[in-house]
DNA sequence: GTCTATAACCAGATAGAC
DNA sequence: GTCTATCTGGTTATAGAC
């Protein structure tokens, strides 16, 4: 799965690789500090002082970049959802054979929603802050995720390999085990974002009861 | 003061029997209040005088049942964890039946926090809202529905019934799928608490190789 | 216990100098 | 583009009448 969409490459860490080509340097700088601020605080909670501060700015220039704070969290939102349909499409189309697919995508998101808790809390958590037309945007990029996980499971009982009573049920579980990841990870804990990646990739084979 | 409340036992819905033993009535107003604003908007966002204004009151008279609108949190906070910690503990307890006890447990956790959506998404989603002290109170609460879930699967390993290679991670993965209901649950869409509460007991027993 | 009124404070956003 | 200073309005919490 090469990456050479719109977004640049990632590599690991939650250190910012997702806005590398945001230009100028503050704007990136601010979106960077308000992910931080919005993970550690809550949309709502967070001054647009701090999130200026962070990026090493006085309150006022935050506005020469954004309309408002809630345009910061809209920003990070859709490309953080963006960013997330891509990489589950993506790993999904490694192979075949329904089992890989479906490891290979569960194994990804849970690894990304791991190794970018960061973001993806506020691309996960804070949808409720966003005004009403963008928040219909971003739902709409959702819907996009559901098909997706849907489709792995349907094509998996097509092919006589999966034992799936209810597709859509069982993909939402699927897609809410893997989102919640982002909730309760800890870089600190003993498992590293692979780790769990294996281990969701595994139990996810057990539910649709692949064989 | 208020809610020192035991807890009552419960009917369905979200209408507010969780608080029923609490007085005066006025206190109790103000919590179902809360907790309506809370998981609407989230805590940050609330205002006080949304609150007292939902519970047909002036915005000083919260003061006089709660010191604080973090007190508030905090009540909920708690009695919706001691309830959690019950209602999961009692599923438990049903039989000596491994996969039966696992069923319970999954099928009246996913009952629960689809049910009661509302609280749970405050209980759960809002705990970082807490002060530092009733943060750690909370979170050995949240130990100990963690210790339950392992119970549960140790002992259906040790009777031959279960086959889970990582029983920590298991426990951790099946808390996080019950959990991440009270995200997603819409009471208008096509699935009831009781279908989802079947589905995902299913996928439970599955997900540890029941058998 | 509840109300009205208000204190004390802090938020988001803007103006204008540099 | 960034800063300092400030406006405007909303926030938690309190005082004192009833």
């Amino acid at each position: 799965m090469a990456a050479d969409a719109a977004e640049t490459t990632d590599a690991g860490g939650d250190g910012g690789e997702t806005w590398a080509d945001v230009s100028p340097e503050a704007a990136r700088r601010l979106l960077l500090a308000a992910v931080d601020a919005f993970a550690e605080r809550g949309f709502h909670a967070t001054t647009t002082r701090d999130i200026a501060g962070r990026a090493g700015m006085s309150p006022a220039a935050l506005y020469i970049h954004f309309r408002t704070k809630e345009e910061l969290l809209y920003q990070i939102s859709r490309v953080g959802h963006e960013r997330s349909v891509r990489i589950l499409t993506e790993a999904s189309e490694v192979s075949e054979d329904p089992a890989e697919r479906l490891a290979s995508a569960v194994r990804t998101f849970v690894r990304w929603h791991a190794e970018r808790h960061t973001t993806a809390r506020v691309v996960q958590y804070e949808l409720n802050a966003l005004s009403p037309e963008h928040h219909e945007q971003i739902v709409e990029l959702r819907r996009r995720t559901g098909a997706v996980m849907r489709g792995i499971l349907e094509d998996g009982v097509a092919a006589g390999r999966f034992a799936v009573p209810d597709v859509p049920g069982t993909a939402l579980a699927l897609l809410s085990l893997c989102i919640d990841v982002a909730r309760w990870f800890n870089p600190d804990g003993p498992r590293s974002p692979e780790q769990i990646g294996e281990l969701y990739a595994d139990l996810a084979l057990r539910m649709v009861g692949a064989h």
